[in-house]
DNA sequence: CAGGCGCGGATTGTATAAAGTTTCGCCTGT
DNA sequence: ACAGGCGAAACTTTATACAATCCGCGCCTG
């Protein structure tokens, strides 16, 4: 029961056609094909699914309780938008559960897995390489989650599922230069020492990893004007 | 639009009827009168709140994200049943989480988020007095979250609240003796050294209670003989 | 000419009905 | 007597129809 219970709700599964709708929506999104507060119509999606109105709501609902997606009664679904503060608690989230995953992963390493992640930095060199920025975009969050997933541990694979699918947005908000080429070579860094078993350096690249990933935003605080008004507002 | 972002699925609106549902179901398995395994009939429960399957459905759903439905397919969904293995992750998530959550509480402390706690602490002293199991349990598990709260980092939040309804069924599944007075002892600790702004004794503290309520369970790693069947069946 | 009011279109929320799947009971054959 | 298979009932899944809500546009009024 212990493998059989894992198709829950975010698994794998692939084959029902709810699953393929989400993970359609969540790749554009990450991609950054999707902008924020792009609105989600119900038969719009429905109709490039070909599936009915009751699928599409169902997989809205999942990837509104991952966070990226914002539905507002009576008005519909939309691409999430997150704010400065958002931002900061994802990333300190980050810093709490990253290291702790890549110090699981050591205790995983295997000849299998170090060729699984070698592979992937490839990939994410000939994107980069290609100068295909979408590909760049999600791969660079799909190594963390193979790390994650490297760790066996399913709670914190899914809470960072969560927390990369947000960070993708936040990164295209608030990105302050386009350096889509950083985040490479930290990742080569990170898989050598998880290869070596050198905890410690693993924990610390991840942890640096993630600082400079943070630093190069803005996070503006009072979000411009609007915010003022809305503060007034809520007052 | 940052206060107004929130209420998203999971939030406490309360004013419809899914979110009813959701509520009362997830009282009832945080208050161990629903028991692993239950089935969870749509019909069932629609009748109960006055409500079509439909809203049913996406209650259901939602419980399912949060870890504490499983929705099999074409079969239904039933309380989630957790394993050994997913309790050992649960509470080492945990315990990585919950310092953490405690030292932000205490850089919010202020009189009216004292005084809070320590209304809930004469909630739950009122409740082991009155021998009431059911409202221990549950106030048991609201202290946590109500910490969570007052950090103000809603994705720890978040993430804490789904561990805290899997805890509960994990100590419903695998507390070795009845012990439930072992807890309130150790909040009042907490909240003790939250007042003081005491971090480290606030973390230290925090991490004894989780080490000494993991301690008491008993997870049977093959857990018993079913598992062996399974085993040998997915091999 | 500006501002407010009301109606129409569109979209979501909800309920109900049809379709598919599983499970359990019963019956038959050996 | 027991194993195997057929069939019906119950349930979930999916689709569709209906109701409620909101947004935008035009018209009317001051």
């Amino acid at each position: 029961m212990a493998a059989k219970s894992r198709p829950k709700s975010d698994a794998p599964d692939a084959s029902d056609r709810v699953s393929r709708i989400r993970e359609g929506v969540t790749a554009a999104i990450l991609e950054h094909r999707l902008l924020p507060g792009t609105k989600l119509g119900e038969d719009e999606i429905g109709e490039i699914y070909g599936a009915s109105r009751t699928l599409v709501r169902t997989a809205l609902q999942q990837l509104a309780h991952e966070g990226i997606v914002n539905i507002e009664k009576n008005r519909g679904a939309f691409v999430a938008r997150p704010t400065p503060a958002d931002a900061r608690e994802v990333f300190e989230a980050r810093r709490l559960i990253e290291p702790t995953i890549v110090d699981h992963a050591v205790d995983a390493v295997s000849p299998a897995w170090i060729g699984r992640l070698q592979r992937h930095l490839a990939e994410e060199r000939e994107a980069e390489l290609r100068g295909d920025a979408r590909a760049s975009v999600r791969l660079s969050g799909d190594f963390h989650r193979l790390v994650a997933e490297m760790s066996g541990h399913s709670i914190y694979l899914g809470f960072l599922k969560e927390l990369i699918a947000r960070s993708s947005l936040i990164i295209l908000l608030y990105r302050r230069h386009d350096t889509p080429a950083c985040g490479t070579n930290h990742h080569a860094g990170i898989v050598a020492a998880i290869r070596k078993c050198d905890r410690e350096a693993a924990r610390a690249q991840m942890l640096s990893h993630l600082n400079e990933i943070e630093a190069e935003l803005f996070l503006k605080d009072p979000a411009a004007d609007e915010l003022r008004l809305a503060d007034v507002l809520g007052a």
